[in-house]
RNA sequence: GCCGACAUGGCGGAAUCGGUAGACGCAACGGACUUAAAAUCCGUUGAGCUUUGCUCGUGUGGGUUCAAGUCCCACUGUCGGUACCA
């Protein structure tokens, strides 16, 4: 997946100096060797059910990797934060006895490689190859435990099939507003609906929408792209297209919804209901005299030429308060109403405006601006004449592109009404000791007719069912979410499996998939809103006056459901194999079938949105057996550069990870990502912190090995296969212990600083255990798992104990309980919450006799003398507190 | 403006349920080893003071409690997201 741009790098020269190199175990031997033995043996291939080797008896744990676009600038230190994240979490279950699905996969679509194609004129599947045998490298290079057999790339004319095959199935599909699910277009067939009525209701169909154009880029942008391709020098305009659009709104109640039973942090389920924005509230018909009745302006109305206009609001109990109407710009009535003495005005406003991005509309924002349209609408309510406006603060894309105005109690539409001395009639009371000038907030109902003295949540009641009485509104619920634009006019994407056939458009049979771009003389774009594609005439024109769609799909598509297709990634009858989606995604009681998904927060609102939708209407098709494709969601934070400023070529403070494995090797990289802090948080690169942790890999080398006369490695001699005594093997414990707490919860960071005080205590030892030190090597193994592996072959191959088997085939050790308990405890004596003295209790003190201790204290009586003792609190095995004055 | 996250030594950070604030690492300083340096090993390192010890100290101000980095109220700052959504 893309993610916020970086450019290309290589650590600045002033960063590589601070770390000469000196190379204290040979790091540069061992990786590559594990590495290779890690490719020829499979060791982190797993088998699906069905498959030779697959054993059933064991539980399966699926972790997911956001996958990486594979840019032209290489890995940064930010991707391999998450997937350290995930590699120790793959390795440690896998020791736990769990089959662990771990893929990796190339995000591979986008426009960088076709702007790459358009000044190099080489295919962007070239470019894109270059790219990802580079990034594939690199992660290789980093000792990764992925099952490669199951990489994928969603270029892959193999994967481009089912992308193209679940598009057909949202086209073959509606959403049945009874049930709440998408259904099987063949039932409103089967009912005997017109051609337009079906097309009208498919999850996948074509609109006519005003869109993010962009002329040198040759496409159309989400609104969330615009900004990105504007700083890269772009030029992006508003025109209206003819798109393929997918009906994401059907599922917004739901989207909302199933987000409850999932493992995410708060702070992205917020972020995706803010975005689907729910409001409730209600619909109201005004009618509004059309510029033909010249009546309205006087007091005589004439009915017949009246039009109506349905407004939305979440305030329905401030209807008497509605002083005048707006209408987007852009409302299709506008033109109706506007009266003739105001037609130049009007015209020239709506130019104004539509000359305007959403961006400069909002930039503008400051000012409130607006034109009357010499229209009038009556206030349903008490047939009040009320003007209509048109204005940029109201969107033609929300809710009817129409309100009813206010003043008294939406800053808005006050701030409008005070600017051009429009009437404001407060009908809300605020309670007592509010003072605003604009009252928003939830009070008593006055100058409101019938609804005077009720609460504000009364009135909205009152008023909603007496508007459905008489049939002038009803309550409603409207979303922020629009539906998703899902077609672009660029060639490196997946095109669409479409025909169109005398102005209608057609599905190609599955037979007939993948649906492939032919090769381009030039990738130029064509300069208009035309696609690319449409330069390919004969592969465009299949005769008899049927051509070929030349849109092409977003990147989306492909992310949307890849984490499927690992599952079953070389299937060639289906996106996914019925067996291996139920056991890699199928219930554990959990909604969601990812039991991990770690990447970053950017695409809280994109592709977490996307495949969450494409995942139910899958569901609702009974192709996945799961509503929720990720159960538990982690964000890393963003690693900042050193001088804690966002990494970027221009400020010159990006690392780039291959200098870091040249310098300090791969299990450093990996341990100092780990290191720096929490996961989740934003924290600052230190090249002398890869230093700190490249010196304790490198004590734990020393731990085992140690250079004879000639200077080569050899096994240190402090090594015996001894019984550890008491304090070592409760260290040791301990760090079982908490090594396997932390890796549960992810607090990596504490897990190695008890890696650390573990080593530094067997370092210290006369004769070291060999139990011991293995032990520890199994801790260590998930966040490194070269220089473990190689120490640990080394001793085995000297001492009996120890088997001769990879420690990556290994199960985790368990902690004694018994190692861990103490003769002795410390207990803090404090007299009046002040720490004064320590004592020495054993264990199995009763709380009468740490208390006579405690008491007993010199330091303890010479702070109490003189005093009353009030209360003596004792917390078993911590403290006792002496209350005194 | 709104929403969210965060705030602890010179720095990154630790502190499971409210119970010894500063684990672990970095940097700095002192020592050992060395002809010397690097590497390594050992030690010191929150601040202040009248230094066997005492006082202060987790963004600010208040509160609850025997006890607050942790809980409650109010505020400030930093970062991130979002923005005329009726």
């Amino acid at each position: 997946m893309r993610d916020a741009a970086f450019a290309i790098h290589s650590t600045p020269p002033q960063i590589l100096a601070m770390a000469e190199r000196r190379k204290q175990f040979p790091f540069d031997e061992f990786e590559p060797k594990w590495q290779r033995h890690w490719e020829e043996n499979k060791t982190f291939s797993v088998p699906n059910p069905g498959e030779a080797d697959f054993d059933p008896s064991k539980p399966k744990y699926y972790v997911l990797d956001m996958f990486p676009y594979p840019s032209g600038a290489g890995l940064h230190v930010g991707h391999p934060e998450g997937y350290t994240a995930t590699d120790i979490i793959t390795r440690y279950k896998r020791m736990n006895g769990f089959n662990v699905l771990h893929p990796m996969g190339w995000d591979a679509f986008g426009l960088p490689a076709e702007q790459h194609a358009i000044k190099t004129g080489e295919h962007p599947r070239i470019n894109t190859e270059n790219n990802t045998n580079n990034f594939r490298r690199q992660l290789k290079s980093l000792g990764f435990a992925y099952d490669w057999d199951r990489e994928v790339n969603t270029t892959d004319p193999a994967y481009v099939k089912w992308t193209q095959w679940i598009f057909l199935q949202l086209y073959h599909s509606y959403f049945c507003e009874e049930e709440q699910k998408a259904k099987p277009i063949s039932e409103l067939e089967a009912q005997g609906l017109s051609r337009e009525e079906i097309d009208n209701r498919r999850l996948a169909y074509v609109a006519e929408t005003p869109v993010n154009w962009s002329p040198d880029l040759g496409t159309v942008l989400a609104n969330e792209e615009v900004e990105e391709w504007r700083a890269k020098g772009h030029t992006v305009e508003r025109r209206p297209l003819r798109q393929w659009m997918l009906r994401i709104t059907a599922y917004a109640q739901r989207l909302i919804d199933e987000l409850d039973g999932l493992d995410w942090p708060t702070g992205i389920k917020l972020l995706q209901t803010n975005w689907i924005g729910r409001s409730e509230g209600a619909s109201v018909k005004f009618q509004v005299s059309s510029a033909r009745s010249e009546g309205l302006e006087t007091e005589n109305l004439n009915l017949e030429t009246l039009e109506e206009v349905e407004v939305f609001t979440t305030r329905p109990d401030t209807l008497f308060g509605a002083t005048y109407m707006v209408l987007a710009p852009e409302h299709p009535l506008v033109e109706q109403i506007t009266t003739e003495e105001q037609k130049e005005a009007v015209a020239e406003y709506q130019k104004t405006c539509a000359g305007k991005s959403d961006l400069e509309r909002t930039e503008l924002a400051k000012e409130k601006s607006g034109v009357f349209t010499g229209g009038y609408a009556i206030n349903p309510v008490n047939d009040e004449k009320i003007p209509v406006w048109i204005a940029d603060y109201v969107m033609m894309s929300y809710g009817t592109g129409a309100i009813m105005a206010v003043p008294a109690h939406d800053e808005r539409d006050h701030e409008f009404a005070e600017k051009f001395g429009i009437e404001i009639i407060e009908v809300v009371q605020a309670p007592e000791g509010t003072e605003e000038k604009c009252f928003t907030g939830n009070g008593t109902a006055v100058n409101s007719g019938f609804l005077n003295g009720l609460s504000t949540s009364e009135a909205k009641e009152k008023i909603t069912t007496w508007l459905e009485e008489k049939g002038l509104g009803k309550k409603t619920i409207n979303f922020k979410l629009r539906d998703w634009l899902f077609s672009r006019q660029r060639y490196w994407g997946e095109p669409f499996p479409i025909v169109w056939k005398e102005g209608n458009h057609e599905a190609l049979p599955e037979s007939e998939l993948p649906v492939l771009a032919p090769e381009l003389d030039d990738y130029k774009p064509t300069g208009t809103p035309e696609p690319l594609l449409s330069k390919a005439t004969e592969w465009v024109d299949l005769g008899d006056g049927v051509k070929r769609e030349t849109n092409t799909m977003p990147q989306w598509g492909g992310s949307c459901w890849y984490y499927l297709r690992y599952c079953d990634a070389q299937n060639p009858n289906a996106p996914i194999g019925k067996e291996a989606e139920e056991y890699w995604m199928g219930k554990n009681g959990n909604p969601g079938g990812v039991d991990l998904y770690i990447g970053g927060t950017e695409h809280a609102v994109l592709h977490l949105l996307y495949a969450r939708f494409w995942h139910k209407v899958l569901f609702d098709l009974g192709h996945v057996s799961t509503p929720e494709p990720f159960q538990k969601l982690v964000n890393q934070g963003l690693i900042m550069g050193e001088d804690g400023q966002k990494m970027s070529k221009s400020r010159g403070n990006v690392v780039n990870p291959d200098d870091v494995v040249d310098l300090y090797g791969a299990d450093s990289l990996r341990l100092y990502e780990m290191f720096m802090g929490p996961l989740e948080q934003v924290k600052p690169w230190s090249m002398k912190g890869v230093e700190g942790v490249f010196r304790f890999l490198a004590r734990v080398w020393r731990l085992v090995m140690d250079t004879n006369q000639e200077g080569e490695w050899e096994l240190r001699s402090k090594l015996a296969e001894s019984e550890p005594n008491k304090s070592t093997n409760k260290v040791v414990h301990a760090t079982i212990k908490k090594v396997g707490e932390d890796i549960e919860s992810m607090s990596f960071n504490t897990a190695i600083s008890q890696m650390m005080v573990c080593t530094n205590e067997l370092t210290k030892l006369e004769e070291i255990p060999v139990s011991s030190v293995v032990t520890l090597l199994h801790l260590l193994n998930p966040f490194a798992p070269h220089l473990t592996e190689e120490l640990n072959a080394s001793l085995a191959e000297k001492f009996d104990s120890i088997p001769n088997e990879p420690l990556a085939d290994q199960a985790w050790p368990e902690f004694d309980e018994d190692c861990l308990l103490e003769d002795e405890i410390e207990i803090v004596l404090q007299v009046n919450g002040k720490v004064r003295d320590k004592i020495s209790v054993p264990a199995e003190a009763s709380k009468e006799e740490v208390e006579e201790a405690a008491l007993a204290s010199e330091r303890v009586q010479s702070f109490i003398d003189g005093l009353t003792v009030r209360k003596v609190i004792v917390v078993p095995g911590r403290l006792v507190n002496v209350v005194a004055n």
